[in-house]
DNA sequence: ATAAACCTTAGAGTATTCTCTAAGTCAATA
DNA sequence: TATTGACTTAGAGAATACTCTAAGGTTTAT
């Protein structure tokens, strides 16, 4: 049984000219053609179809999978530099949600702010906020906006006080 | 108390260049000048410049930074709008991470995968491996995958049914 | 037999986000 | 006074990942 660029786009959910592309970049190098040149997708083709669609939704790019389906085209003797290319970029992904779920809290902390500035009717709202009406996961980012400042304040200090010293 | 705009860019861990794209783009038009041209940024800005660094971090685009900036300058008027966008963003980023973890799944897979054929010597430890030696999280994946082929023959198979009944 | 609906390629064009260069200004230091 | 090291701008260049067009080939349906 086998199967077209367009099924095979389809069923990854990407496009048939997204399909060419990566087949253009080299990624696609394992799937064979017919006579006219077309390229014939084959059941054995699903898992590493899938596993190319799944380091690109991992964040990898063009590149470093080209290089990755160079070592699974070596055989063998690669497995521990793919074992490698794999595990860097677990590590990379961790990394990447970690980075969202932080721009995740200040966006938490923006929307408590608006909720509560809605329904006062203005920003001014947080002016004068006393610290116990103030959520505290929502306290946790003020907090780190304000040593934003602090630290600015810290590293101007200790620059004044380097420059008294050299006179 | 003043900062340039390498005090902020090196706050903020990103490069002057950085900063003045950010500017050119309308994402710091609140930024005052010197007399002499010279951005001068203030402990009060930097709320909002913070915000404006977490928004790209959580993969928000330039373009939508630059809307939202522009609705913080019009006033209370638009707390309603800036609360949408941020609730939407949080989706966005959300959805991000589902992803992420998705294909943080698939790592975990061809890691599990690696390490047992490293172990062997050759990948073709997995061609004859009985279902009780693979570890539920692993396969999970593996069903995934056979899904992924399943629904294509399923799909095929509709297709020639529907040319049955047009002839 | 002709049209529709696929497939192919090379290559151009687009969007995004920097990243850097060139040319110039200004303030402080040797 | 001259150099250093900030800052400014406009605009060129680069990297990435598509996205599409043009021109052409093959298969299928009427």
């Amino acid at each position: 049984m086998y199967y077209t660029v367009s099924e095979v786009a389809k069923r990854l959910e990407l496009s048939p000219h997204t399909i060419r592309f990566y087949s253009k970049e080299g990624l696609l190098d394992f799937v064979e053609r017919d006579q006219n040149g077309n390229r014939i997708f084959k059941e054995s083709d699903f898992e590493r179809l899938f596993i190319i669609a799944s380091l690109k939704r991992s964040g990898m790019s063009i590149k470093q999978i080209r290089e990755f389906t160079i070592l699974c085209d070596k055989g063998d003797s690669t497995i521990a530099d793919r074992l490698k290319i794999i595990m860097d970029q677990r590590e990379t992904v961790e990394e990447e949600i970690t980075k969202l779920q932080d721009a995740l809290d200040v966006l938490k902390y923006k929307t408590w702010l608006y909720e509560v500035a809605l329904e006062a009717g203005t920003t001014a709202v947080h002016d004068n906020m006393p610290p116990e009406k103030i959520p505290p996961n929502i306290r946790k980012i003020k907090e780190r906006i304000r040593k934003l400042t602090d630290d600015m304040e810290q590293r101007y200090k200790a620059a004044a006080q380097h420059t008294d010293n050299d006179e």
